[in-house]
DNA sequence: TGAGCACCTG
DNA sequence: CAGGTGCTCA
């Protein structure tokens, strides 16, 4: 579809990627599939000997496996992933306001947004933390030496301005050239907003079934998280009074609301940034007259509160140096940070329940923040559309897991991750994991991990340590969190013996040490413990209960033994357990039953065997894990 | 010798 | 889940 020509910064490919993500409704249950082996084929030898091939057919096509369980996908306990919690009801004139407002919001925040960034502008940053890796564990140490770097380039901007010996004419050029990329993002967002939300409808009025087609409507329709969290989305209300054909007028006239809303935004805010172009070109003051002019609308307000001071600086105003200007803008008044903000992350979602009155909040000068949010990838104007193309301004950046160090920028991979990703929260600070946690839901969730360089500047708004320390959490770990933890107990339903390698590759925001790894590996071993443990109580209980033949042993996602399992590793139950586990589950009933049915637990080390048979049965762990903010 | 594992224990 | 221990293996 629409791809960006002019971008020098990969926004044709984060579109393609995000159009992928929202055309992939649903994750392939199982990209990752073996060969599935009948149980009357396990006997231990020959497992053991076809391990390596094995391992080469995993690759192979899912359809010659057996699918016992045909509930797959479905059987998943639905509703409560839905998230919605009931909201009271609210006149559908005022959901729309909200509606409205929200799209305002978004417009406003474009308006003073970062244009672009070079890529060179988060090598320092890197630098700086990729020297923290040391053997010492002090956190509050790595806290208080991170924002540096921050400061330093933030008060040389703030100071230094005077001067701009560049040509103008060709200032003026980049500056019209990332104007006219941001208009057609604007106008991809409108479009992708239209028709989303037509998709939307029709899906629902077809189906008449959540699914995830409408959650990413939703997501996409609803532009803000209200921090209220009382709102519900427009089809959540209509589904709830009845049907939507009742409200397919008002569904219209909103679409119409947004579709002149945005159109107006366009313009309105691609002209401003022009005129405050050619006003701080004339004059380089840092104070055009134009600032005071009461009859600029709000989005021209917000873009000269931050026209002050920055442009003139500068041998070179170069992307890096625009976004600095825009990063440096000094923190306005609260009366106008309730404009101004809406583009910014103000806090992790958990949190946003908070009032208004957070936004205005910031106990921090942006670039003093106490500690760093380090980017290792570029953010853009494309991104931070993107993401508000998906989440709208309000969305929740708070998962932002600013890419580690580990992870080379160089590598191409390294930007494609944060887009895998899911929001993590750590569970220190956010007890539970969100309920929108389930496979369907990834797509939807994955721009959540966008490293915006708002985020940067609203760590100030972040209210307590609580919060800020799961900020930092999300940045190169020294210790594993409990998020890692539930993550690597999702791992597990993949593989059960994962290689340290596996383990470092799908842990890249923790900074791997002896201790590290050895805590990882106790990990799945005390899950491995578990497991067997597990297995080998119920294949016991079989031949006490009378089981004759193996083959009336299944398990399924009734069986009790499922649900001890799934308790134990996704106690949440908001993860699609894979068909494969449910297999090698069985296959591992089997193994125990048959071995226990041969009297051959008299032998001490009668387990080895079966060990051997199901380690090699591990799958591959799905790309998704890979990414630092998975969970 | 160290990594990785299972097992036991708290 | 982590600590301790003993075993195996490279």
């Amino acid at each position: 579809m629409y791809e960006e020509p002019l971008s020098s910064y990969h926004s044709g490919s984060l579109i393609s990627h995000l159009l992928r993500k929202t055309i992939h409704s649903k994750r392939p249950a199982l990209n990752n599939a073996h060969l599935y082996l009948p149980p009357s084929s396990v006997s231990g030898a020959g497992l053991v000997e076809s391990g390596s091939t094995l391992a080469e057919s995993a690759q192979e096509d899912r359809s010659s496996m057996s699918s016992k369980d045909s509930l797959g996908e479905s059987s998943s306990p639905g509703g409560h992933a839905s998230g919605m919690s009931a909201e009271p009801e609210r006149p559908l004139s005022e959901h729309l306001q909200a509606k409205r407002a929200r799209v305002e919001n978004i417009i406003r925040g474009m308006a003073g947004s970062p244009s672009d960034r070079s890529h060179g502008e988060g090598d320092g940053v890197e630098g700086e933390t990729g020297r923290y890796g040391t053997e010492v564990y002090k956190e509050s140490k790595r806290k208080r030496k991170l924002p540096q770097h921050q400061e330093h380039s933030h008060s040389t901007t703030l100071t230094t301005t005077s001067s701009a010996n560049i040509s103008k004419d060709e200032e003026c050029h980049k500056l019209r050239e990332q104007l006219q990329s941001m208009q057609r993002l604007l106008r991809q967002l409108q479009e992708k907003f239209l028709q989303m939300y037509d998709h939307g409808n029709s899906e629902n009025e077809e189906k008449g079934e959540g699914d995830f087609q409408e959650d990413v409507s939703e997501a996409q329709l609803d532009l803000s998280i209200d921090s209220d969290n009382k709102r519900i989305g427009n089809k959540e209300r209509m589904k709830a009074d009845g049907g939507y054909l009742s409200t397919e007028r008002d569904q219209k006239s909103l679409q119409e609301m947004l579709k002149c809303e945005l159109s107006r935004a366009v313009s309105e805010s691609v002209d401003m940034v022009f005129r405050k172009l050619s006003v701080t070109l004339q004059n380089q003051s840092p104070q055009p007259q134009a600032c005071q002019s009461p009859e600029y609308t709000n989005v021209e307000k917000r873009a000269q509160q931050t026209c002050a001071p920055e442009l003139s600086d500068s041998e070179d105003i170069s992307k890096s140096r625009l976004l600095e200007f825009y990063e440096s803008t000094p923190v306005p008044s609260p009366e106008h940070q309730t404009e101004a903000l809406s583009l910014v992350v103000r806090k992790p979602t958990l949190n946003q329940l908070g009032s208004v009155s957070q936004q205005v909040k910031r106990p921090y000068p942006l670039h003093q923040a106490p500690f760093q949010f380090s980017y290792s990838a570029p953010l853009h104007d494309s991104q931070i559309l993107e993401h508000l193309l998906k989440y709208g301004p309000h969305a929740n950046f708070g998962g932002i897991p600013c890419l580690p160090p580990s992870l080379d920028r160089s590598s191409p991979d390294s930007m494609d991750l944060p887009w895998e990703s899911i929001a993590m929260r750590s569970k220190v600070s956010s007890g539970h994991l969100g309920q929108h946690h389930r496979p369907g839901a990834l797509g939807q969730v994955t721009v959540d991990s966008l490293c915006l360089p708002h985020v940067k500047m609203e760590c100030g708004d972040l209210q307590s340590m609580a919060e800020r320390s799961t900020f930092m959490s999300l940045n190169i770990q020294e210790g594993l969190t409990p998020n890692h933890l539930k993550k690597a107990k999702l791992m597990f339903f993949y593989t059960r013996y994962p290689s340290s390698n596996v383990l470092k590759t799908f842990f890249p925001d923790v900074k791997f040490n002896r201790c590290i790894t050895s805590q990882l590996i106790k990990w799945f071993s005390n899950f491995r413990e578990f497991y067997y443990i597990q297995m080998e109580k119920f294949a016991r209980q079989a031949i006490v209960d009378g089981v004759s033949d193996v083959k009336d042993l299944a398990v399924t996602r009734d069986s009790e033994l499922f649900r001890a399992l799934n308790m134990h590793y996704n106690k949440a139950n908001d993860f699609q357990v894979p068909d494969r586990f449910l297999e090698v589950a069985e296959i591992t009933l089997h193994e125990f039953y048959n071995a226990i049915s041969l009297n051959k637990d008299t032998d001490p080390s009668w387990k080895k065997a079966i060990y051997k048979v199901i380690c090699k049965l591990d799958s591959d762990v799905p790309e998704e894990f890979k990414s630092p903010s998975y969970l």
